[in-house]
DNA sequence: TGGCTTTGACCTAAG
DNA sequence: GCTTAGGTCAAAGCC
């Protein structure tokens, strides 16, 4: 469907360096009001410098079609702005490894497989290696602006680790580029890309010790250690039949940073494992840096989970971080991560690095133009509070829509108070309302009638950011993948869910574990109840 | 040849 | 104490 159909030319320096005219002049590209026009309608200031991309850990293949076939971008917006989107750049559907933080670079090959698995890999580092990403300098394409603030250098204030991310997210950027100008004689999600994105998954070096099948689900489970000596975590992870990842849990907290490369190779020995510690050593933000994680051991060394408890006001409450994917249950925890939660207590595992994160409704986007969270949604305002770490007040919001129970609360990070947290909770059950004056709206049914057929969803392999599609969704939607692209769609995954998934296999939607940056992992309060509170 | 995965058996805890 | 299910071990095979 729309997004497995998303591609982009063949050159990468096409891609990057010249305006779209061309593209948006073709017939392929739906005609209708565009959401440039519709944002400018809305701010009254013109399309925002957007900073936009492709969710970039899409591992979609190429279409076997022309690439500009399916990806639409509406006219009135010059998809220079769209990829200048900090809306998509920033948002839920660009999102760090759950432990770890990373981008997964992997998730972007989006390679043929004429090569050889093996050539893939050699390619894989090659990209990282040598591929030389210029932006220019004002459209700064793909996101540098959202980039930007993750840069050091830049002025935000924004969190080290999110620089940190920022570079991840700018070499996984370099890699999708190449790998994309590579790759578009159509070949799919392959063997190798799995391969490559199980050895690469949340940086950090795994050994399988163990599988099982799991009563009441169909799906196999695994159990990892980690492989740098006297790593105390594990994790167990769930994938389904088509290999797709429905559970990651972990347990523990690393006791090291994350390897420095995020491909596993022979070298996942303790040799290597301790030289990319002292490589990499460096590299820590200083604030993830926590005390004494509770186990004893030596201050919990940096690592993304641990970082990611900065900006969570009520985190502590788990001490399993469990990923899920599946979406209805999120009340329910399987006994399983009741007894890893439990040892992961009775071991004093601290809650930093180690937290629940129950379901996959919570998106988090971060922008830093408070003007673009507007969604296309209507939103009524029934409260606002003050919530701890943060001094900035969170507004909340309910979906206007009847029957429609999903909400959303919107505050300014405290770090930097240019950027702008949306925590939405909950699915739209219906299209997003029709724009004042946009034909946007078209665009929206279209994805949401789509709903049903979209296999795109995010992937904890590749955390959180990581889109993947299933080969015979793939092949099943080929003829018909001819759906817009939208901003829209990449900007609220959440809404649209990306839940031919979702629908089929339980909730994949929203899936979106920032254990990095503004993460929310808790069920946000009951706006009834929460409205108790506002009146005391 | 070394490291990793697979897989059946065993262990452990909960009910 | 038994049953059940999840977690772990370790030998064998694979890459």
């Amino acid at each position: 469907m729309a997004a497995s159909s998303f591609s982009f030319p063949t050159s990468s320096s096409s891609f990057m360096t010249t305006s779209f005219t061309d593209l948006l002049a073709s017939d392929d590209y739906p005609i209708s009001k565009g959401l440039g026009d519709r944002i400018a309608e809305r701010t009254g200031s013109g399309v925002p410098k957007f900073k936009s991309l492709s969710p970039p850990s899409l591992p979609l293949s190429p279409p076997p079609f022309s690439p500009s076939s399916y990806f639409a971008i509406p006219p009135g917006l010059n998809p220079t702005e769209l990829l200048d989107s900090p809306v998509l750049w920033s948002s839920s559907n660009i999102l760090p490894s759950p432990t770890t933080g990373s981008f997964p670079a992997q998730a972007f090959n989006w390679k043929s497989s004429s090569n050889s698995r093996h050539q893939d890999v050699k390619q894989e580092e090659k990209n990282y290696s040598d591929f030389s990403f210029q932006p220019q300098n004002n459209h700064v394409s793909l996101g540098q602006q959202a980039w930007s603030y993750q840069e050091p250098t830049k002025q935000d204030g924004v969190s080290s680790d999110q620089n940190a991310n920022g570079r991840s997210e700018f070499n996984t950027m370099q890699s999708f580029m190449q790998n994309n100008n590579q790759t578009n004689s159509g070949n799919q999600y392959n063997q190798s890309t799995i391969k490559e994105q199980k050895r690469s998954e949340d940086g950090y070096n795994w050994r399988k010790y163990g599988q099982k099948q799991v009563k009441g689900s169909e799906n196999p489970r695994s159990y990892y250690k980690c492989t740098y000596p006297n790593c105390p975590t594990k994790k167990k992870v769930e994938r389904a039949l088509d290999g797709q990842i429905t559970e990651i849990v972990y347990k523990g907290n690393h006791n090291h940073p994350k390897p420095q490369s995020t491909r596993r190779s022979s070298s996942s020995t303790a040799s290597s494992a301790i030289q990319s510690y002292n490589t990499q050593t460096n590299e820590i933000p200083d604030h993830q840096s926590y005390g004494s994680n509770g186990t004893g051991q030596m201050d919990s060394v940096a690592t993304p989970e641990n970082s990611s408890i900065s900006f969570g006001e009520d985190d502590h409450e788990h001490t399993s971080q469990k990923i899920r994917s599946r979406g209805d249950d999120l009340d329910e925890e399987e006994p399983d991560s009741k007894r890893w939660k439990r040892e992961s207590e009775s071991e004093g595992i601290s809650a930093l690095g180690s937290r629940t994160v129950r379901e996959p409704r919570v998106v988090v986007q971060t922008t830093s133009d408070i003007d673009i969270l507007d969604d296309g949604y209507r939103w009524r305002k029934y409260g606002q509070k003050v919530v701890k770490r943060n001094p900035n007040p969170r507004s909340y919001y309910k979906c206007t829509s009847t029957g429609c129970l999903v909400r959303k609360h919107v505050e300014r990070a405290s770090q930097d108070i240019r950027s702008v947290i949306t925590t939405y909770e909950g699915k739209h059950n219906h299209d997003v309302p029709a724009a004042r004056g946009s034909g946007n709206h078209s665009i929206n049914r279209l994805m949401a009638q789509n709903n049903s057929d979209m296999t795109i969803r995010p992937s904890v392999t590749s955390h959180q950011s990581n889109y993947q599609i299933p080969q015979q969704s793939i092949r099943a939607q080929q003829p018909e993948m001819r759906a817009p692209f939208t901003l829209e769609m990449l900007q609220k995954p959440n809404n649209y869910d990306f839940s031919g998934y979702a629908n089929s296999k339980d909730s994949y939607v929203n899936q979106v574990q920032d254990n990095n940056v503004f993460s929310r992992a808790k069920d946000e309060p009951r706006d009834d109840m929460f409205m108790e509170t506002l009146l005391c």
